[in-house]
RNA sequence: GGAGACGUCGCAUAGUCCGGCCUAGUGCACCACCCUGCUAAGGUGGAGACCCCAAUAGGGGUCCGAGGGUUCAAAUCCCUCCGUCUCCA
């Protein structure tokens, strides 16, 4: 949620930012006016309230002859008192539905425009191409016998597989070697809920532009998680943390995700499923610190990648295809070699104080004031690196040479050849 | 799945039967000061979260797991939900 303070005293800086959003300036207007009706709203039933309480305490005193014309006229206040608190129901409302409309104010460095207008931040490795014909993750995945994707179709449908042999011990050793590397930097590991309440789902900001996303299990009104963020975000929900030292977890989970709108898209092979398996980086940290955490956060990516030996790009992605929470956002994408293009491996995002300022996750400051404190995510690992990692590293034999980095988490396996 | 108990301002508890004296008491922890020759004891005072108005001070409202309801008035009565615990299966 936008900080409703700055939203009165800078709508010009909210409207700047909406604009380079490519969301309707309207919203902001809109916003203001809800505000101000909330407060008014607020203030006229404060109003009524506080003479209704005197009033009741007047009648408690009251003696047994003067009790029946003070209930009376209490009667007449507690009408008046209800319909105000209705008012003040509706108006919050309007105003929450309002203000929610609004991302997070965008980074001043964050490059205009859409998804094409990312900029590259930084390159690593050289593109790799091969003096042989290659073979896309799917070809490669189906001579190795590390995925099985008929069966997943037909047990669950499009989208789904089955990770078989060293294909399930591929993405092990991905994930395992992400933990290492998160514990090295100081995160405190978790397993998260994939279930979480409707409350938690809004508060994280999934349900809105991307609603659709979102696995929901109607009958207990939970939702399935796309990525651990969720649960990570709403662990210190309603709390006031200690932020002397930063909060960092690494949470490992399954991830659901519906890819509404996405039919047609990626349909060969894992890139691209309703299931897989990240380890997910959350940060918790003061509002001063957020950049400085979020270039710590891609550093540790960029160092995965790099034991992983894949040619990557970083993008500091555009405005317009920020989520809504995010101010800023640095994707890394790794080459794949079927494909000549580079795709997303990781993303990165600084949602500064948007998301905890509803999920009311504060800090103490100085001067013992709460303010809302800074969340950034990042992903350390997940089921689709699997896919840049066959790629990049086949050989003309159709076998895959495993990174040096990466053997221990295999048993020492240097190298992955076709099952025949 | 069945039966029951419980959920109070950081922690622990009182209050709930019988609505108004609850502006939610007490202990511990916390902060400031006093006293004390000293990592102790004692004394005094302060202190919650959220919101509105004024914006220096201050004033007001909301919050007793959550949400409804009854009432002039709800921590207290009623309903629904969530959670914790105990026993049974």
């Amino acid at each position: 949620m936008i900080d409703p303070q700055l939203l009165r005293d800078q709508p010009d800086l909210v409207k700047a930012s909406q604009e380079r959003r490519g969301d309707p300036v309207s919203h902001v207007d809109e916003a203001l006016a809800a505000e101000a009706a909330r407060r008014a709203a607020i203030t006229e039933y404060e109003g009524l309230r506080a003479e209704q309480n005197a009033h009741a305490k007047l009648v408690g005193k009251a003696s047994k002859e003067e009790r029946p014309a003070l209930i009376e006229q209490g009667r007449a206040l507690a009408g008046g008192v209800k319909d105000a608190q209705a008012r003040v129901t509706d108006a919050e409302a309007a105003f929450d539905a309002s203000v929610s409309r609004i991302g997070n104010l965008v980074h001043p460095e964050v490059p205009a425009g859409g998804e094409e207008n990312f900029v590259t931040l930084a390159t690593h490795g050289e593109q790799r191409s091969f003096d042989f014909e290659a073979r896309d993750h799917v070809e490669l995945g189906e001579s190795l016998k590390a995925f099985d994707l008929q069966r997943g179709a037909k047990v669950s449908g499009t989208r789904f597989y089955y990770l078989t042999g060293i294909g399930m011990r591929l993405e092990l050793a991905l994930m395992t070697m992400g933990l290492d590397h998160v514990l090295a930097d100081g995160f405190t590991p978790l397993v998260t809920p994939t279930l979480v309440r409707p409350e938690i789902m809004q508060g994280t900001g999934f349900l809105g532009e991307h609603a659709a996303e979102v696995y929901h299990l109607p009958a207990d009104d939970l939702y399935l998680t796309g990525t651990s963020e969720v649960a990570l975000a709403g662990f210190h929900a309603d709390e006031i943390v200690d932020l002397e030292q930063p909060l960092r977890y690494a949470g490992w989970s399954t991830c659901y995700r519906r890819e509404a709108g996405s039919a047609g898209r990626d349909t060969r092979g894992i890139l691209r499923v309703h299931q897989f398996n990240k380890l997910e980086m959350f940060s918790y940290v003061l509002p001063e610190e957020a950049e400085a955490e979020h270039d710590r956060l891609r550093a540790l990516q960029e160092r995965m990648l790099q034991a992983c030996e894949l040619d990557y790009r970083v993008i500091d992605v555009a405005a317009g295809d920020l989520g809504s929470s995010a101010a800023r956002k640095f994707d890394i994408e790794a080459w794949i070699p079927s494909q000549q293009q580079y795709r997303e491996l990781t993303s990165t995002s600084n949602c500064t104080t948007f998301q905890s300022r509803r999920l009311a996750t504060r800090y103490r400051t100085d001067s013992g004031r709460t303010a809302p404190v800074a969340t950034l995510n990042g992903t350390a690992a997940t089921t689709r690196w699997i896919v840049a990692l066959l790629e990049t590293h086949q050989q003309a034999d159709g076998s895959v040479r495993v990174p040096a980095a990466l053997q221990p988490y295999l048993g020492g396996l240097e190298l992955i050849e076709p099952v025949v």
